[in-house]
DNA sequence: GATGAATGAGCGTTCATTCAT
DNA sequence: AATGAATGAACGCTCATTCAT
């Protein structure tokens, strides 16, 4: 029975390695961006030859559509789970913006902002990885839709310039500068951002406001 | 006293030149995006040889300061003219935001938005020519702080975060698609995209919706 | 005593696995060529790890001189037996025609082909099997000087130019595309070409032409 | 009147140049064949730097192709002058023969055999260039004909396989070793070769023979 | 000043060979 | 003995920058 045994030791140091690897992309991607992320850096990063590095993803833009598709299916478990009937449609959006852009450092945030913004590398990433994101972003819409029905939202916009404003709004790069200056927290910010969107489309004051 | 003449001559043949080459720069942006945008395709375009390129800017970043530099000023003079004192923040914002992104084309807001989101680009473009971009953003802070006090906005909201939220919701690279798809024109976009804005930030809706 | 067994077992299946090895650069040598022919490639097809293969054969250069050696080998096993002492010189060397290049598929030729012509290779392993090689091309002489003697060929043509046009001219990979083509059979072509050559050198012509 | 002669003058060497790096490709592909052939290499040995080859040759098979093509263009600019009507098919043949493979050091037989024989590089050259060497094949081809009309050579043998016999047992890289040994002049092996093939193909003897 | 030929560091990718297990 | 993960030198190619003319 020593083999199954040895196999996934091999196959579990191969995943920490690929965790590595992705953990290396991350920092990498937040320091330098899509293109001036290079192989050779990555793998010096890790501290791999750069052969290494195409023993597990074939191509720079493989290692990149795998470290995005990641991080939108972290979002998206935490997404797809059903939530209550009677649960607001705001309140159901909030849940997908803490999802999508709460983390401790924010980084989330900048990584889906290098995503939709990567110039070249957007169009073919969105191409492989469409169904993650298409997931995500219906399950906004349909929540948005929802929230017209029950007169939360105003009706009289039409709803997918309400989706495209909840991605660019909420995208914490934007808003960066303020909680890394430590003016603001984090959780500050998303929440004063929030508030601007929601009462922008129509939806209802956080309590404390009235 | 023919130097001052004959140099005043070559310092003019030179100016047209460089608006020339800002020109050029312009559409290869709007084509290319900042990395695919190449030198050698910039002179080529303009007709001139890439060494004289080098006699105008010195790097290809300088260059490229030197356009959003242009394109910002543009903007500033637009909005720096005084408006009438009983005018309400609410419509002296949006003149701001027509002279940012109502061009006909849309050109001007994705030229801002590859400005904003150039990767590593943009860090140095902000050292560089910071003023301008401060001088816009300081007249946008003060018609907000403006609308503040005189109740057109929640005072409950940071008035940074206003200003951050103004830039990043208001940029019509976001929505692109939609006005580019045909379904609504680059001025519906636009006009319900402010209504989600000063709404959000508590300003009152356009008349129409009364 | 159980050693010898044991080793002579270990030994027998070395020796299998080498038959194996060897049969797998065969197909692939024919399938892609010298240079496209990947270890990589090979331990696969051969189902075994790539470190194994350099068990057997330290360097990819070393296997493909194994696999020449062999497939020469087999050339000079059906060649080395005496021939009928009034068989003419020409009938002889028929019969190495015929080993050398005629099997059902014509890859035997095909390989010769690309042992001859493998660029650089060519050379590193004409020092290697120099021998074989050798003493195949000697067989050839041997026949070529008994014809000249008996009259059968020219014999104002220096032998060791008769013996290089023997190689060249009865390569069957120029004429390859015809016979491919399904113009002609492999069997055809071969027949002209030797008639070609034997003609050439002063031989008779087949029977069937009188 | 200055312009031209200084534009000449740049062409001039440009050309100059070309056939330099065309000269250092020739010696490189003779010494290692195609696949070894580094653009490194040969801008080293050019004495340029790697990228001011590119300036010559976008790709190296570009760079392949023009040599090879230029390397047949000489050999078509010999043969395709009319020859005279009288002239046996033989005759005419011979000042193919001599065309293609009559350089005093014998290598233009041995590239026009990397030519053909280079793996993958054949393919696609003989796309490439497909043109020119469907001339020279064709006047070879029509040649033959020709002799077989006038009873030069044996009807019964397929003109197709004359032809590929033609290249394949004239070409001189078969021979090479005899020639560079001293053995043999570069004339003397080529003049035997010629013998075989044309009283192969049902041809006279030289007089000498007679 | 104007040119554009020349440069060379850097990129993504491959693959024969090695070596710890 | 057998493995296959790891290596790193080498490849073809690009492009911002320089410099002799």
């Amino acid at each position: 029975m020593s083999r199954p045994v040895h196999r996934s030791l091999k196959e579990k140091q191969r995943q920490e390695r690929e965790e590595l690897i992705l953990h290396v992309v991350e920092d990498v991607l937040l320091e330098k961006g899509y293109r001036d992320t290079s192989m050779d850096e990555i793998a010096n990063r890790v501290g791999i030859a750069k052969g290494t590095l195409y023993l597990h993803f074939a191509k720079k833009e493989d290692l990149m559509v795998a470290f995005f598709e990641r991080e939108m299916q972290k979002i998206l478990s935490t997404i797809d789970q059903p939530l209550p009937a009677d649960m607001s449609a705001q309140a159901k959006l909030e849940v997908i913006v803490h999802a999508m852009y709460s983390d401790p450092s924010g980084k989330r945030g900048d990584l889906l902002y290098i995503l939709f913004n990567s110039e070249d590398f957007k169009i073919t990433l969105k191409e492989k990885s469409a169904t993650t994101l298409t997931r995500i972003s219906d399950k906004v819409l349909s929540y948005l839709e929802e929230g017209k029905q029950r007169n939360e939202f105003d009706p009289h916009i039409p709803t997918i310039i309400m989706l495209n404003s909840f991605f660019s709004v909420l995208s914490p790069r934007a808003h960066r500068r303020l909680f890394q200056s430590g003016e603001y927290s984090h959780m500050d910010v998303m929440r004063y951002v929030e508030r601007i969107y929601f009462r922008g489309i129509g939806g209802r004051l956080p309590v404390e406001d009235l």
